[in-house]
RNA sequence: GUGAGUGUAGCUCAGUUGGCAGAGCACCAGACUGUGGCUCUGGCUGUCGUGGGUUCGAUCCCCAUCACUCACCCCA
């Protein structure tokens, strides 16, 4: 029996789990300021969603998914990502999805078998946001400017934003032209694994970060080039709306995305420097997604997903821990436990954070602990005060005590409470 | 899936050219009678990742294995 977390996942314990919590209300708070409301969807799909959605051939589906056969016999998979799960519930719930656009916004886990390292876990999680239901270039800015004011508000530094145009099936199959043939003329000068790339999924070698392949694809086409006229509108639409939105953005006509179903735009929120996981945010268009899924309609999308985990990383340690108590109850013979207990309970029921010890330690030592849980005041519960019905009431800044009836510390306590709400 | 590095107390790490395992922090207790933070004193804590091998003897050397970390790949 090992006790240790499985490979790529992690436990989070305080005072982490609250940085955790205050970055998911700031994200919800943010969804519900650009229209978007929750969604949840299950963790398990049926494994042929993932293998239509994301591509037979991608990397996530050849080898990164955990799939299983359910007792029943049928294949299941922990879903690798988000969007085609809302669009898979969108499609089933049409009637409940509403007017268009339809806006939608995840926070959970994800899994993908995956070799774990810094900014990558087996185990990870999203934020997300899809809009459904318009082509409108505004839609995209709109998820790009909710992306970005979120960012911003959780203290993000230094992100660019880049951004690109993936095209359509009118226009992208005349650059994977020629994109193939400029590749093969450049065959000899390629990596390893470009050579192979240049075939199957010849965008890839743009990504490459090889020296060699960097230098040899410098003056490839460019996709932005081979535009059709109504993806270069939509393109230019979307610049437009950022730019009078005054979102800074640059233009990366190399930028592939790792899922099949992209189209048109694609954007990533990019740290400079930051080494090989260096995408904290990225999004794009996938108007072809819910047709491929076996919707009658069209529905034209657009979404993004944040990486948890790596925007945490990027945030830093963040502040310490606060106090765990407001106020600690220091007991001077077990004989009265039971009543400090009692006082204690009241605080918990007016709202004080209030703790004590029960193992009948020293008086000294239950001040050594108040003093680490940060109490600003402790009550000490000794005989003599007993018989009068008092405590002491104990300032712990100023060092200074007084004796008063028990009920007078505890009302003091909660009336202090209410009045800091 | 590939490569490299690391694995010793709760934490950060030292260590032995192979001979009963250490420090700091943390924790616990005490420094005259029921009072914290500072200081001082004392104390507790280890399958030296796991399994084999070499050896009189292994935490140290060798092999394997697992885990973690970083990079590649890919991606959030």
């Amino acid at each position: 029996m090992t006790l240790a977390t499985v490979r790529g996942m992690k436990d989070i314990l305080p005072p982490e789990s609250a940085r955790w919590t205050e970055l998911e209300g700031l994200f919800r708070a943010h969804a519900v300021r650009y229209g978007f409301l929750e969604i949840r969807t299950p963790l398990l799909e049926r494994t042929e969603l993932f293998a239509r959605a994301v591509g037979e051939t991608t990397d996530i589906v050849e080898k990164e998914m955990y799939t299983f056969t359910d007792r029943s016999g049928e294949s299941l998979t922990v879903r690798p990502e988000g969007t085609a799960p809302v669009v898979r519930a969108l499609l089933n719930h049409r009637a409940d999805a509403g007017e268009w656009p339809a806006r939608f916004f995840y926070i959970g886990p994800m899994f993908r078998h995956e070799r774990p390292q810094k900014g990558r876990l087996r185990q990870f999680h999203q934020f997300g946001a899809e809009a459904f239901g318009t082509d409108s270039p505004y839609a995209d800015a709109e998820a790009v400017a909710f992306l970005h004011g979120f960012l911003a508000a959780a203290g993000l530094a230094g992100v660019s934003l880049e951004i690109n145009s993936l095209g359509d099936p009118e226009c992208r199959p005349a650059y994977l032209d020629a994109l193939a043939s400029f590749l093969a003329a450049k065959e000899g000068e390629l990596c390893d694994d470009c050579r192979r790339r240049a075939g199957r999924n010849p965008l890839r070698v743009l990504d490459c970060k090889a020296e060699r392949c960097v230098r040899a694809t410098a003056d490839a086409p460019s996709i932005l080039d081979f535009l059709c006229g109504p993806c270069r509108d939509h393109f230019h639409g979307v610049e437009s709306a950022l730019a009078s939105s005054g979102i800074l953005f640059s233009r990366n006509p190399r930028m592939v995305r790792g899922l099949d179903y992209y189209r048109r735009t694609t954007f990533e929120f990019v740290i400079p420097g930051m080494g090989a996981q260096n995408t904290v945010a990225a999004g794009g268009r996938y108007d072809g997604l819910a047709e491929m899924l076996g919707g009658r309609e069209r529905v034209p999308a657009i979404g993004f997903a944040v990486g948890v985990e790596r925007l945490l990383m990027l945030l830093g340690e963040g502040r310490a821990a606060g106090p765990s108590a407001e106020a600690y109850l220091v007991v001077a013979t077990p004989a009265l436990l039971p009543e400090a207990f009692r006082r204690k309970m009241e605080l918990s029921a007016c709202g004080v954070r209030a703790d004590m010890d029960y193992e009948g330690r020293s008086v000294k030592s239950q001040f050594r602990r108040a003093d680490r849980s940060g109490a600003r005041v402790v009550l000490v519960f000794g005989e003599d005060e007993a018989h009068r019905g008092a405590v002491v009431y104990r300032d712990m800044e100023r060092g200074l005590q007084e004796e008063i009836p028990a009920e007078t510390a505890i009302r003091r306590l909660c009336d202090r409470e209410k009045k800091e709400e």
